[in-house]
DNA sequence: AACGTATGAATGAAGG
DNA sequence: CCTTCATTCATACGTT
């Protein structure tokens, strides 16, 4: 299901502002603990949740992104000989750029971090590891069976037979699949 | 160039269904043969490819995952209480929980090896509910660090980070510019 | 009211 | 497994 049901976040002008500069320092994709930074001193300004800060990069920087390619995209199409010597075509990855440093004060250790890029100090917590035979290796497993959509071909031991009468068939409640209204790429066609 | 291109699959309704019964029933990540059995059946209610699965299975399990530890590190931020020095980290891999065994019919054997499996991590479903105003559910990396080492200050170097503790976890009863009602305004005029 | 735009949220797909 | 990217959905707002 998309989208929290009721209440969306919604930036107080001064969340964003310090937000734009951020991103403008060279914030680009925090990690847990500078996310975890950022929304505590956001959330002197309004109510906010770390996972607001995050969308909020996540998307801005997709976007920042796009209009830069759809930017470029209209122009190389018009032309693609005369450009100057700064051309407007700077790197999608641009991790390092000139920061400002306004937030030095307040935010230094983000954005050192933000540009050295440094440490993704891991989970605290011991990860479980596989219980018995299993492979070090993470081979992905859909490539051992390539063959096509599986579609076409049966299940050899049992064919896939229907467990699922149980189910209504029809979402009763979900209305979320992927019918929309507009451009969609993946018809549901609930064959 | 990540992402196919045009068609991204998307879940039909019961291929969704199937797939959170599944989940439910202690399927985890299904290695190769699982996956196999599970395209053929998700197939018969649309297509789907083995990699669908795949990557369902893979981005639900760590998405479930994140939404846990997330709660349940604001559970052992908060109530730093009662850990003596007998349990520093608190056994979040629970257990075992109990199969559905829904699909026992023909997925006996993704089932078995699913429970073979299951007990790293999981408590269940428990409710999804969320709690309308404190959290919601996010996708991301952010709770990778709780355990107060990152959060309170991880000194690359010389913090001049003041007092921002951890976060205050409770609206400061400001003026929440921004909830008004339901349908709130977001002022991005000023931007 | 219909329509286009901006943006929070969610998720499929990869990369590593 | 973890992190990141691209796309998409849904909605609020402004415009015509």
């Amino acid at each position: 299901m998309p989208q929290t049901p009721s209440t969306r976040w919604c930036p107080t002008p001064e969340q964003l502002m310090i937000l734009e500069e951020m991103y403008r320092s060279g914030v680009r994709t925090p990690n847990a603990s500078q996310i975890q930074q950022i929304t505590a001193h956001l959330s002197l300004y309004g109510r906010i949740e770390g996972k607001n800060v995050f969308y909020w990069f996540q998307n801005h920087k997709a976007r920042e992104r796009q209009k830069l390619r759809r930017r470029l995209g209209r122009q190389h199409q018009l032309l693609h000989q005369s450009e100057g010597p700064s051309s407007p075509t700077p790197p999608l990855h641009n991790q390092t750029q000139p920061p400002n440093l306004l937030y030095q004060g307040c935010f230094q250790e983000v954005i050192t971090q933000g540009m050295n890029l440094v440490g993704k100090l891991e989970v605290g917590e011991g990860q479980e590891e596989e219980p018995a035979a299993s492979d070090a290796v993470y081979t992905q497993p859909w490539m051992t069976m390539m063959d096509g959509s599986a579609a076409t071909g049966p299940p050899p031991c049992c064919r896939p037979l229907k467990t699922l009468d149980l189910f209504p068939t029809k979402s009763t409640g979900m209305k979320d699949e992927c019918s929309s209204s507009k451009s969609s790429s993946c018809s549901t066609s609930t064959n």
